[in-house]
DNA sequence: GCGATAAGTAAGTGCGGTGAACTAACTAAT
DNA sequence: ATTAGTTAGTTCACCGCACTTACTTATCGC
């Protein structure tokens, strides 16, 4: 057998590891192939795992009196030898909650069970509230879903505008005025349940990562909202990038002869993408308005371009207003895209637009509870 | 404490988890805490790691019975209590073979020790050798330079150009006319000891990385030579890509209306930035060759900045021809990634020249086996 | 019925860690 | 010189986890 250069491992070891690491591992493990290809027998799961039958054995009985996996019955199919008992995962058996902060006029959030089914929703008008106000609203959002589920809760995960770091506090989201805020320490210690924060765009590549039909390439997701970010998923871990900032390219300048922005620059992306200047685009009287998203488009593969080829993606996902994105602006794209690059980059790479629609966020932030608490994903 | 969303780890489990795993990543975790911080007593190993001192003394006894870690003696500061016993990465105790084919008209390659220092060197000249005849050319090197070596062999490591699979398959070099050339495989077969291939600008930012003083955030080195390839250190783990093709940036157009490009298409980033290129153009008679290099520069610039949002990246370092790179194309590309990209994304980043010179691709190399057998970078 | 085959369980083993208690070697104060 | 206190490193008993071995259970084909 050769060696062969780590993916998706660190290079260099992260810190000590307990035989209870290792249990909690395999148990991801076993978690993570009932999550993905659905029921299976014990002696299934052995195989699949390389754990032996009685390892098998053992974590099943611990995860079935959990309630997290349930027996599920024989398969009908009938073969020779003592017939198997298929265990699942209780996809009810908890509820996770999930939140998206990323709209401006409200925020949002959904019950979500472990199958990643939206089971219900709740939402709440931000009306200007800001700073502090602002984080009260959010533990308010949370509790009234709290109260929305009888069953035991994983965590909650959160998809916030702005900079987030590791451990879940706000470095910088303008909109909310949060600068500093320690909002995954706030929920928890309100509510003393696991929290889970990250940067709504890398919550919704995390969505698409698990609940779209991605494959284990590299996948970015290209948010188009208000204002437009993206979130990576590559060699099988979100990036966070050095700040925490990675992904912000809404302000990554395409046209130094366009527009003035908001944020003092000539001509960034979002000058073109947002959904508001896309909408004002398509509707101004006199104009051509697929030859207008052909060229937002166009522009969009520009700045496109160079990180496919850095990064040999595998998928690129556009999330936001389908009337505006599919059809010409994402043609567009791809075709500039294949334009720029090299086959060897661009042949393993579709360009598609999401179908998880405006539920990528909370979905992504139960997969950011689901993988924290789980190891599922 | 708060959970926090995972860094470098994956989103997934990966496998099965043995004891034997839990104590080979111990070894490495104290190995790599002797090989960046340098000789610590079995106490101070025990702090960093968090392991118990007991285990440390196991595995410690257990290194310097392979030689890999020797005792140092007590350290000349006197404090109260039984002065330790300081013990230290054993530099010379192995050796490791580092090869860089990513030349056109040479294969070259050194004997690397623990340290990353170069023992020797040795080189053999392509002479257009092609498929299993540039085969038999690197076995040949390695062979040599294995005879240039009486201590025990940790592996080798090879940067190779072209597209390269994990497994250490070169998908594709279209110099050495290889395609689907079970490299790693070969040399392993012949040689009997553990063989790493990457490509060569993997297994540069890979040296950077560990030898370079570069911090722990992202890291970008871009390889000006013949071609453009660049390579990419994110969340502590080398990036592949989805084929194996990330930092294949030579053929990224930055400008539709430029030179007719070897690859067929125009404008590509190569024919204005290849290390040939940039000498005839600052050779061409009337031509202001500090703004020829500020122009290209900017070019430059253009491509990484996309990439840089992206990524908030922490670093990116320019690999080449120092006298041209180095000056006016430098600061024109550090500038325009400053002028196109967003305060946060700019801020924590530096651009810089690499000060490993020709060395890195063969070091790099050695990091890759280091790496591999070791658990060290 | 009976052997073959497969699923799942019970008991015992070995490995790799831990904590507690120990020895060794030194400094500092009396 | 004696005593106390501190730090390094080792010995030993124990524990958790996954393994192997050996079984029971349950079905099929004959």
């Amino acid at each position: 057998m050769t060696p062969h250069t780590p993916v998706g491992r660190p290079l260099r070891p992260q810190g000590k590891l307990l035989q209870e690491d290792a249990r909690r591992h395999h148990r991801s493990l076993l978690l993570q192939q009932l999550f993905r290809d659905g029921p299976a027998s014990r002696a299934d799961l052995a195989r699949a795992s390389g754990l032996t039958r009685v390892t098998v054995s053992d974590l099943v009985g611990e995860m079935v009196a959990e309630g997290l996996v349930t027996e599920l019955g024989a398969p009908e199919v009938t073969r020779v030898g003592k017939p198997p008992m298929l265990v699942g995962l209780a996809a009810d058996s908890h509820h996770i909650i999930g939140l998206d902060l990323s709209e401006t006029d409200r925020m949002s959030g959904a019950v979500v069970n472990l199958a990643g089914t939206v089971l219900a929703r709740h939402e709440v008008h931000v009306d200007g509230a800001e700073g502090e106000r602002a984080v009260e609203l959010v533990l308010r959002l949370a509790a009234d879903l709290l109260a929305m589920t009888d069953r035991p809760v994983l965590g909650i995960g959160v998809g916030s505008p702005g900079v987030v770091d590791t451990s879940g506090t706000v470095i910088d989201a303008p909109n909310l005025a949060w600068s500093d805020t320690p909002l995954a320490a706030r929920l928890a210690a309100a509510l003393h349940l696991p929290v889970f924060v990250a940067n709504d765009a890398n919550t919704a590549v995390l969505g698409e990562h698990t609940f779209g039909e991605s494959g284990d390439g590299g996948l970015m997701v290209l948010r188009v909202g208000t204002g437009v970010g993206a979130g990576f998923v590559l060699g099988g871990s979100l990036l966070h990038g050095h700040l925490g900032a990675a992904g912000e390219i809404g302000h990554v300048v395409v046209d130094p002869e366009g527009e003035r922005c908001a944020c003092s620059r000539t001509g960034c992306l979002e000058t073109v993408l947002a959904a508001p200047r896309l909408r004002r685009t398509v509707a101004a009287p006199g104009v051509d308005a697929p030859a207008a998203l052909a060229d937002v488009g166009r522009r969009l593969g520009e700045v496109l371009a160079p990180i496919v080829a850095a990064l040999n993606l595998h998928e690129i996902v556009l999330s936001g207003p389908a009337e505006l994105l599919d059809g010409p602006l994402l043609d567009a794209t791809d075709r500039t895209i294949r334009e720029r690059t090299m086959p060897i980059s661009s042949t393993g790479l579709a360009v598609r637009t999401s179908k998880l629609g405006e539920d990528v966020v909370v979905v992504g932030a139960a997969v950011l509870v689901l993988a924290g608490e789980l190891g599922v994903s």
